[in-house]
DNA sequence: TGTGTTTATTCGTATATGCGGTTACACGCA
DNA sequence: TGCGTGTAACCGCATATACGAATAAACACA
C-alpha cells in the first residue's frame, strides 16, 4: 500500500500532473515545451521532471543540448491503470483541455518559427532542431 | 487541474488510502475499527477521517457515542472512475488483502465479545451496539 | 576560446503535512 | 451527579514539499 501511496503522491501535483497530462497525449516533449504549454519557471519544469524521472515514471532522451522526455510504460497494474484513468477522463477536463492547447498553439508558433528562422530562407528545419524564439506574443492572456 | 490534483492528495496518504479501501469494502465502519483493522492510534484514526470529511468523500453517522464512516457517492468523473481503479486493482495487492483480513479477524472478534459478553448469555448482540472489548490477544506478532 | 542556449542542480526559505500526546465534548449508565 | 467510553479537535514539533533565484554543466556555433 505504501507503494500505491507514494505513486499517487507524484500524480497529486498540480503541475506534475498537468506535465503527465500532456506527455500522454504528444508521446515525446523538452522542457521549454513544457515551460511554454504550463507557463511555468524553467527550474520548476525541470525539477518536476527530475521528481518523475527519478520515480521511473519518465523517461528521457538527450539531442544536443535538448532534453526529450517521454512516459515510460510500466507493468504495475495500479499505476497503469490510474494512468489510463488519467488519460481517458481528463480528455472531458475543460483545464486539460485548455493547456493542450497551448501546447498545441506553442509547438505551431515553434516549428513556423524554425522553418522562417532569421537568416535562414523559409523550408524545413535545417537539422531538425528547431531555433527557439521564446517570442510570446499577445496569446496567453493571463 | 487543481481539483484534480487535490483529490489524489487525500488519496496519497497511506493510512487514508487504507482507510478508504476498507470502506470501499464494508459499506459502514466506525473509528474503532479503522483504528484495529490497521493497528493505528485514536488519533491518527480521527484526524485521517475528518481529513477526508471535510474533503466531501466520506460521510459520518452517529449512533450515540459511535461514529460511523461511510463512502459519500461523487458524481465528479474523474474521481468515480480513481476511485473504481482503486476498488478493483487493489484486490489483487497483497498488502491490501492482507488489513482486509485483519479487519474481518477484528470485525468478528467483536461480534463473539458482544454476544457472550461478560455479565450478558450468549446471544445476540442486546441493541446492536457491541461492548467493545479490545482484548488484543497475542495477535498482531509485530 | 568566448558567447549564447538549454537543462540540471543547489540553496535558502516558506508552507504543508503528518504525528503523538493531550484535552474537550457528547453520550450511556450506575 | 459522577464515571467510563468513543470520538473530535487542539498543540507543538519534526519532516516533507514546493518555490524562485542563482549557479553549474553540457553543448553549438562563431
Amino acid at each position: 500500500m505504501k507503494d500505491v501511496a507514494r505513486f499517487l503522491k507524484l500524480l497529486a501535483d498540480e503541475s506534475r500532473l498537468k506535465i503527465l497530462w500532456l506527455l500522454l497525449n504528444h508521446r515525446e516533449l523538452c522542457v521549454c515545451d513544457l515551460m511554454e504549454a504550463l507557463q511555468i519557471t524553467q527550474s520548476k519544469a525541470s525539477r518536476h521532471l527530475a521528481t518523475l524521472r527519478h520515480a521511473g515514471l519518465v523517461t528521457d532522451r538527450k539531442e544536443a543540448t535538448w532534453s526529450y522526455y517521454s512516459i515510460c510504460p510500466t507493468d504495475n497494474q495500479v499505476e497503469r491503470a490510474l494512468l489510463d484513468v488519467l488519460s481517458e477522463k481528463l480528455a472531458h477536463h475543460p483545464g486539460a483541455a485548455r493547456i493542450l492547447q497551448n501546447l498545441n498553439g506553442w509547438l505551431q508558433r515553434k516549428e513556423r518559427d524554425a522553418a522562417c528562422a532569421p537568416g535562414g530562407a523559409c523550408g524545413p528545419s535545417t537539422n531538425g532542431k528547431p531555433a527557439h524564439r521564446a517570442r510570446e506574443p499577445n496569446s496567453g492572456g493571463k
